[in-house]
RNA sequence: GUGAGCGUGGCGAAGGGGUUAACGCACCGGAUUGUGGAUCCGGCAUACGUGGGUUCGAUUCCCAUCGCUCACCCCA
């Protein structure tokens, strides 16, 4: 094999592909009774969109596009996250011009250049939604209600959300210039990532494993966040978490948490469980939207890891339930049964029955260990005797009685049969 | 981008400078004229990631490279 998968991406193999389907069906279904619709955007958009969105200082835009020109000398990249792509989908088509606020979903994979490891590939899957029009705190519980939902009703458990506010326009700007103004005359002493920090992400810094750099932040008694948020802000994160509490949804306080992306503000929140990578996260963004060119719109959003959701599952020895069972399996047990083996699998299959048969000329005893191994619920055996007498053998394959069918009627008969199992509840 | 570990048949896995590279699982055929498990017999497979070096000889030692895995940064 010398072509194999580019670095960082999965091959889905039907046998893993149980749990994904379980998980999408758990997130469209909770998606739909909230009332949000779903929104497909392109996986590629202009480079422009998400440096601006984005941040042009943050990983993403910085190290880690799949940016490539096209023909026509554009530079594209390849979606990194939702956010910005459907924040442009809702500006070009106008939707801002609308009496309700615009609530919508998404699902799909997204690309990032990075080191694979685990919980993390360069094409991976996110699920999450945005909602456009509204600043209510309410608005912000019921979707911090939604990321924690989908995840306990897919079956997780140990699920808790951390929830910060990152301030406003008005608020921030001042903390981080009064926060720069204790730790830029100490910039030495901090660590290499702090220093980085500094530049980029000064909240970051309240993240840092390093011993000395917290003692720094103390004995400089530098404010986070969330001590000198403003009035409204402050009101705000109590509304949220009110609310929150209302639905029952296991919020904690977390003062240090901080998000990825610069559009944040106010409300910003990661649904955690202990031990692993962050599952899904979000915030508020009430900026975005006039930033890429639309009217002043608040919105507020999460993405969430499809691949980390599966995987927890994984480790909670969750399970996807039994695929569809196969209905008949055709045995042929005489080569020259193959014409009406034939005809029977595509009868059966246009009768509705999940129907398959051998094709690589098999010995009978071959064929009928694939029908057990498939779970088949009957098979239909096909040889000398049958052809002569225009019969099918069917059996059983639970209870292993078998009987002889005339092979036009086995549709029909196993039809009568299912419908009698099928009442007796089976 | 930084650091560490690992690449042997479809899968798991032993070995180790020298004729045919174990073993287990899976699969196929048979014992059982055409029936699922077990047992026994037989069969099966283009296998030592790739390229170079050392050597009379390399799957084994050395170098490089690619890939995988994990951690850091960061994040879904």
């Amino acid at each position: 094999m010398d072509i194999q998968r580019p670095r960082g991406t999965a091959d889905l193999l039907p046998e893993a592909l149980g749990l994904w389907s379980a998980f999408e069906r758990v997130a469209l279904r909770e998606f739909e009774r909230a009332n949000y619709r779903e929104i497909r955007t392109p996986l590629f958009e202009h480079t422009e969109l998400f440096v601006r969105g984005v941040g042009d200082t943050t990983d993403i835009v910085e190290k880690e596009m799949y940016s490539f020109q096209d023909r026509g000398g554009r530079s594209l990249t390849l979606r990194p996250e939702g956010t910005a792509g459907v924040v442009r989908a809702y500006v070009e088509n106008k939707r801002y011009g609308r009496a309700d606020i615009d609530k919508l979903y998404y699902l799909g994979p997204m690309f990032r250049y990075e080191r694979p490891q685990s919980g993390r590939s360069r094409q991976f899957h996110q699920y999450g939604c945005e909602v456009f029009g509204a600043e209510a705190p309410e608005l912000d519980a019921e979707v911090i209600a939604l990321s924690y939902r989908i995840l306990s009703e897919f079956g997780l458990t140990g699920l808790t959300v951390e929830v910060n506010s990152v301030g406003c326009d008005v608020c921030r700007p001042q903390h981080k210039a009064a926060m720069l103004r204790l730790v830029q005359p100490h910039a030495e002493e901090f660590c290499g990532d702090c220093q980085r920090r500094m530049e980029r992400n000064p909240l970051r810094m309240f993240d840092c494993k390093h011993e000395t750099c917290q003692r720094l932040l103390t004995e400089l008694q530098v404010p986070r966040i969330s001590d000198v948020l403003c009035a409204d802000c402050r009101e705000h994160l109590e509304a949220v978490l009110h609310h929150t509490a209302l639905l029952g949804i296991p919020c904690e306080r977390n003062p240090n948490l901080v998000r990825g992306l610069d559009y944040y503000t106010r409300t910003a929140w990661e649904v955690t469980v202990a031990g692993h990578s962050t599952v899904s996260g979000g915030g508020r963004y009430n900026s975005l939207v006039a930033e890429l060119g639309g009217p002043e719109t608040p919105g507020i959003g999460f993405a969430g890891g499809v691949e980390r959701a599966v995987q927890l599952a994984i480790d909670q020895s969750l399970t996807a339930g039994e695929d569809e069972r196969l209905d008949v399996y055709v045995v042929t047990a005489d080569q020259t049964a193959t014409d009406q083996a034939t005809s029977l699998v595509d009868t059966l299959r246009r009768a509705g029955f999940m129907a398959d048969r051998d094709f690589q000329r098999r010995s009978v005893k071959s064929q009928v260990k694939s029908a057990d191994r498939q779970h088949a619920r009957w098979m239909a055996v096909l040889g000398e005797t049958e052809l002569a007498s225009g019969t099918v053998t069917v059996k059983d394959m639970d209870s292993g009685e078998q009987e002889i069918w005339p092979f036009l009627e086995v549709a029909e008969r196993m039809q009568e049969r299912r419908t009698k199992q099928e009442g007796e509840g089976k």
